[in-house]
DNA sequence: GATTATTTGGACTCTTTTATCTTAATATAG
DNA sequence: CTATATTAAGATAAAAGAGTCCAAATAATC
């Protein structure tokens, strides 16, 4: 798989939080319901992504997440670097240690050319892009509801 | 990561087969000592793409393992297929299941290209073409070695 | 202050992947 | 026929990834 589970979540979390009014805090509880998505698995997820100021989080009722910064600013890569690190960036296909184009293997070139077509995706991707988006075709982030109802309270 | 490890000793050993004269068996242990895998793990992924048909093997002294046919006609693509399945290039992105233009989330233009951009790649490589890249520039199929390193006996 | 809603953090379990070990089957050579 | 070199197959073990559970901390409300 290219991206984990748990990076895989994790983005869907940052669509969902990108989809909602700006500074609202939403409850943990209600994201992995409507991701379904196990409630303690996402917890962890999105501890990472608040260590790494991607979201911020509040205690107490009325508490929950919601995204540091304008969504339109955090791009899908800012989410797989923080979950994932880099690896998928500098390791790669025949997975030798201490890659690079100083010590390359026969598949580097090729390789080199698809990784960056990898990277170029997660780096110019927004969640509000994908927001907007998702929102006027009604596109999906789960398995059987459209994006319309990630809005219903 | 992109490929499984599984997947990529494969890559490394049909590579390293490819390298070789054309017919010759070579038995497992010397290709694990060449490319520093683990001869039983090794085994069993050669044991796959034996199946597979990709190899052929034959037992007992002046046994071992080649490809059942030419380089050239082996895509790399065929390898990933054989070890890691279609995965790859059906499941995706956000990873919701049944996947596909239908019922597409967000990420799905964007993602369909980048996969593309990955399948292409694999489909449009053989064997042969990376072993005479290697042979060339001497790049490397292990840790430390050239590519040379392979070829003494 | 007590209760409740929430995140935090740690321990734990389950599953899959990766790796090792052991025995059997097969082929060759003497 | 025996010894040896090899692959095949299955059992087991270790490591990593995915998921669950529980107690503690924090904040709001009553
Ligand atoms: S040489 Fe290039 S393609 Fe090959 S493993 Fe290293 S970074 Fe990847
Ligand atoms: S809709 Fe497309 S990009 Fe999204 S998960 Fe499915 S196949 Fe992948």
């Amino acid at each position: 798989m290219l991206l984990s589970k748990s990076c895989v979540y994790g983005l869907r979390a940052s669509l969902y939080l990108a989809s909602k009014k700006e500074g609202e805090f939403i409850p943990i509880k209600r994201m992995s319901d409507k991701l379904e998505i196990s409630f303690h698995f996402l917890t962890k997820i999105l501890q990472q992504l608040t260590a790494e100021g991607i979201l911020e989080s509040f205690k107490g009722p009325n508490g929950g997440i919601r995204l540091n910064r304008p969504g339109n600013t955090v791009q899908l890569m800012d989410i797989v670097l923080a979950i994932d690190g880099e690896q998928l960036l500098t390791e790669c296909a025949l997975g030798l240690p201490g890659c690079g184009i100083k010590n390359p293997c026969p598949l580097h070139e090729k390789w080199a050319e698809t990784r960056d077509a990898i990277r170029g995706m997660l780096e110019n991707t927004t969640l509000t892009e994908l927001v907007e988006k998702g929102r006027a075709e009604n596109l999906r982030l789960t398995t059987d509801g459209g994006f319309d109802i990630l809005f219903q309270e």
